[in-house]
DNA sequence: AATCTCTTCAACCGCCTCCGG
DNA sequence: TCCGGAGGCGGTTGAAGAGAT
């Protein structure tokens, strides 16, 4: 197993071992971090390498408590998504998977379960009941597979702009190559929905949003724990089923 | 002041997926 | 098609600090 090493190090990261790692990232940049414990001269797994840049020593990672907002957001996206930290820290500018899932664990879980059962196992506890959470289902493709697949789509639909490409229902593949190195493919919908989403106000789904960094309370995180105010809007986050046959075979 | 209990969060672990050979 | 390595993710742990007794 890969940190069993003897000689690897463990534990609390020190002054000297981030400056290390920071030279190290700005030399040669993200990535490769199979290199990076011999490029930076650490004594460390390339996890632990990725992880303490990722969740601390990264710029423009937000530290400190959460503000309202944010803790709206999360709640609000993790009825969505479930337990999928990564793409919910994708939605808060800053903050890091890490960040996210410690924050849900040790303040919004506690509430949740305070709120929804007295007798209920904080260990078992994933979802409220009826929460209907999106699939893992991949979102971004890999280039290759992309290309090939997009090619297949293009001939079957007389289309040759790999850039984008609209069909009838109103399904839109983009070109996200500076994201993951990969394409995304939204639909209108989703698209419209994360739109609404990232407003401050919006009426989702025929309620009235209240998420103002400035006002929210104790009695508006209540209610937001305790209400499912996105159960028909999660149908329309599905991708259109026709087009992911077409790149899932 | 000392000890115990609780809370927080950085870090580790194991698993999964992707990719290249 | 298979296999091994790398990247990435979510679950869990445990050390350290805070608060209570």
């Amino acid at each position: 197993m890969e940190g069993s090493s003897l000689r690897v190090r463990k534990g609390a990261w020190t002054e000297e071992e981030d400056l290390l790692l920071k030279k190290c990232i700005e030399k040669y940049g993200e990535g490769k971090w199979h290199q990076v414990p011999a490029r930076a001269g650490l004594n460390r797994c390339r996890k632990s390498c990725r992880l303490r840049w990722l969740n601390y020593l990264k710029p423009n990672i937000k530290r400190g408590h959460f503000a309202a907002d944010e803790v709206d957001l999360i709640i609000r996206l993790h009825n969505l998504l479930g337990n999928r930290w990564s793409l919910i820290a994708g939605r808060l500018p800053g903050r890091t998977a890490n960040d996210v899932k410690n924050y849900w664990n040790t303040h919004l879980l506690k509430k949740n379960i305070d709120t929804s059962s007295k007798t209920s196992n904080p260990k078992s506890h994933k979802l409220k009941p009826n929460t209907k959470v999106i699939k893992p289902r991949p979102q971004i493709l890999s280039k290759r597979s992309f290309l090939v697949n997009l090619d297949e789509y293009n001939n079957n639909n007389n289309n040759n702009n790999n850039d984008r490409v609209e069909t009838s229902n109103n399904v839109v593949l983009a070109d996200c190559s500076d994201n993951h190195d990969g394409y995304c493919f939204l639909d209108h919908d989703e698209m419209m929905w994360w739109e609404n989403m990232m407003m401050n106000e919006k009426e989702v789904d025929g309620h009235q949003l209240q998420c103002s960094a400035n006002d929210i309370d104790q009695s508006v995180l209540d209610q937001i724990m305790n209400e499912d105010n996105y159960g028909n809007t999660m149908d329309e986050l599905f991708l259109d089923e026709e087009l992911w046959n077409v790149f899932n075979p």
